[in-house]
DNA sequence: CACCATTGGTCAAATACATTGACCTTTATG
DNA sequence: CATAAAGGTCAATGTATTTGACCAATGGTG
């Protein structure tokens, strides 16, 4: 019982590893063609579904330091895909949003992805999404920055 | 409709992004207590799976390049975590294994992620649990690396 | 209103990481 | 036995991330 157990978690750490990656390889190659990298993809992303964000409210959904996110953020900038404008309310505060471009890389690059899990949901049904969605809530929500979102 | 579904497919990239997140959290701890990385983990987690396996079933498992490879491991073996001894069969080929200490390790790694999960699949129910596997599965079968397991 | 801690954000140097491309060794093939 | 191919290594380069210092605007407090 105790080795079959252990064999089903193993199964499951497999079942994670190979997943993301491959929830990722479609964007990670779209991305290589400009030069960009995974996080440009997450910036892209948070900023499309939140326009107007600051920087900080980024950090906490991007959870990575403030520094790492700075050069990748620049280049964004110096391409033309993302803008940043002052706050109104507080001048040290940068609200950040997509330019007609950025949003077009950041749609063909989720399009990708929802395409492959869209086509995964219908194939495997409501049931098993239902499910999936469930673990995977109670999953993120271990998430050691949960707090902060 | 459409726009529903976006937000539905959106939601399952956010599940992604930060359950991976969650699931990886806790054994990066424990790793950079030593100065270790993800990669590490990595490879003891599929040396403790498949003692003896070679450089290169490794890298097929891992989907890392050879060079990217080598650097992590030599500092496993520096370490004394993991010996290679050359094959019997083919002198090129180092058969690669874990020693104690490189075991205790990858069980702690591997423990912390087992207890994750088996707490979350025994609150989601076996339902949750036969749902996300066949999702994570039909994932996993998308990754570019399939057909060199 | 002057002071100072706090928050939001940036920059540059050091360090770690992956990539590239050359290389060595052993084995299989004609 | 020559040569190609497979298994693996190494060193140099380029690219990220981290570390730690820094600037600017704001909010309190006496």
């Amino acid at each position: 019982m105790s080795k079959k157990n252990e064999a089903r978690l193993n199964s499951a750490l497999e079942l994670l590893f190979y997943g993301y990656r491959a929830f990722t390889a479609l964007p990670d190659e779209i991305l290589a063609e400009r030069k960009l990298a995974r996080v440009h993809h997450r910036i892209l992303y948070f900023v499309a579904r939140d326009p107007g964000l600051s920087v900080n409210k980024l950090l906490s959904r991007l959870c990575v330091s403030k520094q790492a996110l700075n050069a990748p953020l620049r280049e964004l900038q110096e391409r033309g895909l993302v803008i940043s404008v002052a706050s109104e309310q507080d001048r040290r505060v940068k609200c950040l949003n997509l330019t007609e471009e950025g949003m077009a890389l950041e749609a063909q690059l989720s399009a990708s992805q929802h395409k492959l899990l869209s086509s995964i949901f219908n194939i495997c049904g409501p049931e098993a999404e239902t499910g999936w969605r469930m673990v995977m809530t109670a999953l993120a929500n271990n998430s050691p920055d949960k707090l902060q979102r």
